[in-house]
DNA sequence: CTGTTAGCGCTTTCAT
DNA sequence: ATGAAAGCGCTAACAG
């Protein structure tokens, strides 16, 4: 059998000699069929079964035609943990449910950090970009831009000239930062990072002007509005700053916090992957949520649902189909997606 | 500002003639840039810049080159499942490790179990195929051969033509199924569906020359023998099929057969997933792991190290990679990757 | 270092 | 219902 790397093309112009008919009845077959007499195009196909041809080649069809049929998906630096991270998962899998659904196929843009990020977003033949949450200065966002193509930016920046999909944060953590705070003596806030260099610490509330991810900014600012509504100075609010979106290390950084001569007694956490990971320090410390730990999660991931944990709902699947379809050139009605409060056994109120 | 929507296409040759140069001077600038003068690298870029030229048009590159830079992933009819399924989420990382080490784009190819599926394959711009893990019966597999490309299977089905990366599935669970079933009298199986139609039923040991899919057909083979071995008769064992690999199905699951008359005393699943919900519905009933019912995963995923469960450790990020690898035309030394069984605390022996 | 020529494989347009 | 011509935007191969 002859090697499939090896295999040479075949085109249609071949297929076309060898059933008798011109090129473009061969063209025909395939792209509408209707407009061929049954006679040519069996002869057509069976030139093709013959000669092993599987079809119009799809780079001359996309140049032909000025359209690839896909849709390019920019992870930024996450690519690495964006599988592995379950809120990305779920937008993805919202993507690829448009895309299912119109015949298009979704293209991951793999983005390192390294300067030649900016060069594979040019070298992407995609009709359309969706750039998964990222910082500030991401490069990429102009890269994206100068496509000029439709592209659309979930969670954040909101970029000049590209869409934005995204509930509002700073609502949304003012919610459950109220619930979460209530009745606590020492909130205490488990983060995600702070900029792309993730690193992770702990201080009293940070100066959240700084931060570079936006949506991260947006929950922190949030939390600083739930705290000082509930009576708290920001800078006497422990922020947690976590590397990565993981539950083993806010598993460990709670531990660290609930070891403190000051414990806080509710943490409000930026997943429920993390909240997860700080009830199991909270139970492993011997103490009980919400009892002397109240504890907050977001998404509404099934694991919320299991563990009882007080969380924000939103549908990133539902976020990343409107993504889809706003790359796809049908623009959202409004970008602002819906969220809300999911009041559980984890906080006190 | 414009509207990206409505962008025209500029062009190198408008890019050219605006700096006052030939094409190929300006196509060398994107290309070979050290072939060209710095004086005309500056005009054409200054070009470029002014006109709002972002590179070269992707779709012409490809079809010039005969080259896409773009490996295409096949998920099978699990699409919706994918993202979500941690094994596959892994295995994906494990591609874009490699295709982001090599600047390739990876082009996730919907597949939804319709007839227009196979055209979708056809369509695809991509040099090489990687085919997630699916049924003897799927119509994809013919339709990737058939685009004579060089192409890998992951798990399988084996199919002439096309690489195979998978682990030796039957003798794994032949070897965990010993562990699981050690000092048992009731053992039972946790197991994936057995075809694409994803039945959920409780039956004594099938006959498994009916499952379509190879490897949910070879550990079951492998736990029969296992059973077997440890002198039980294959029709004897219960084998509980769950629709998805879910851990709030398995736990649903288990707890029907924890309460029946004769309850099992040692399950093995087929995912750290499917064990994780049974050690759930284990501990739901006040039973304990291992003293009542011995437990086994599958994967060594982090839960897995979490919960203490003895489970088949297998890399499916390193199967990713080595399939990306194989897809990008460098066929793997062996298609057999290396599994152990890791022994922990969740089963008797 | 720069330019000319040719053509990748296909489909749109316009005939017949 | 079928076909001829033109050209999508680019780059390999070769001159100069």
């Amino acid at each position: 059998m002859e090697s499939p790397v090896a295999a040479k093309r075949v085109t249609l112009a071949q297929v076309a000699e060898l059933a008798g008919v011109s090129v473009m009845t061969a063209s025909y077959t395939y792209n509408r069929p209707g407009r061929v007499s049954d006679d040519a195009r069996s002869k057509v196909l069976a030139a093709a079964a013959e000669l092993g041809y599987s079809g119009p080649d799809p780079s001359a069809r996309s140049l032909r035609r000025g359209t690839t049929r896909t849709l390019g998906v920019v992870l930024g630096e996450h690519l690495t943990y964006a599988f592995e991270d379950p809120q990305a998962a779920s937008f993805l899998a919202g993507i690829a449910d448009v895309c299912a659904d119109r015949g298009y196929g979704m293209t991951i843009l793999p983005i390192t950090g390294a300067a030649d990020d900016t060069e594979r977003i040019r070298a992407a033949a995609v009709d359309g970009f969706i750039v998964w949450t990222t910082s500030d200065d991401d490069p990429i966002l102009g890269a994206v831009r100068a496509m000029r193509r439709p592209a659309v930016v979930h969670g954040g920046p909101a970029v000049d000239g590209l869409e934005l999909v995204s509930i509002d944060n700073r609502a949304a953590a003012r919610a459950i930062g109220a619930v979460a705070f209530a009745g606590a003596r020492r909130p205490a806030v488990v983060s995600f990072p702070l900029s792309r260099a993730r690193i992770s610490a702990v201080t009293g509330g940070p100066d959240t002007s700084g931060v570079l991810f936006p949506v991260t900014r947006e929950r922190l600012e949030g939390y600083r509005q739930a705290a000082e509504a509930t009576g708290f100075a920001w800078h006497d609010v422990v922020v947690a700053v976590c590397a990565h979106n993981d539950a083993a290390e806010a598993e460990r950084i709670a531990a660290t916090l609930l070891s403190s001569t000051e414990p806080p007694d509710a943490i409000a956490a930026m997943s429920d992957e993390q909240a997860a990971g700080v009830v199991r320090a909270v139970r492993a410390a011997r103490l009980a949520v919400p009892h002397d730990v109240a504890v907050t999660g977001w998404d509404d991931a099934a694991v919320a649902a299991r563990l009882g944990l007080t969380t924000v709902a939103q549908s990133l699947r539902e976020q990343g189909a409107t993504c889809a379809r706003a790359a796809l050139g049908q623009p959202p009605d409004s970008g602002a997606a819906s969220w809300s409060v999911v009041r559980r056994a984890s906080t006190r109120a």
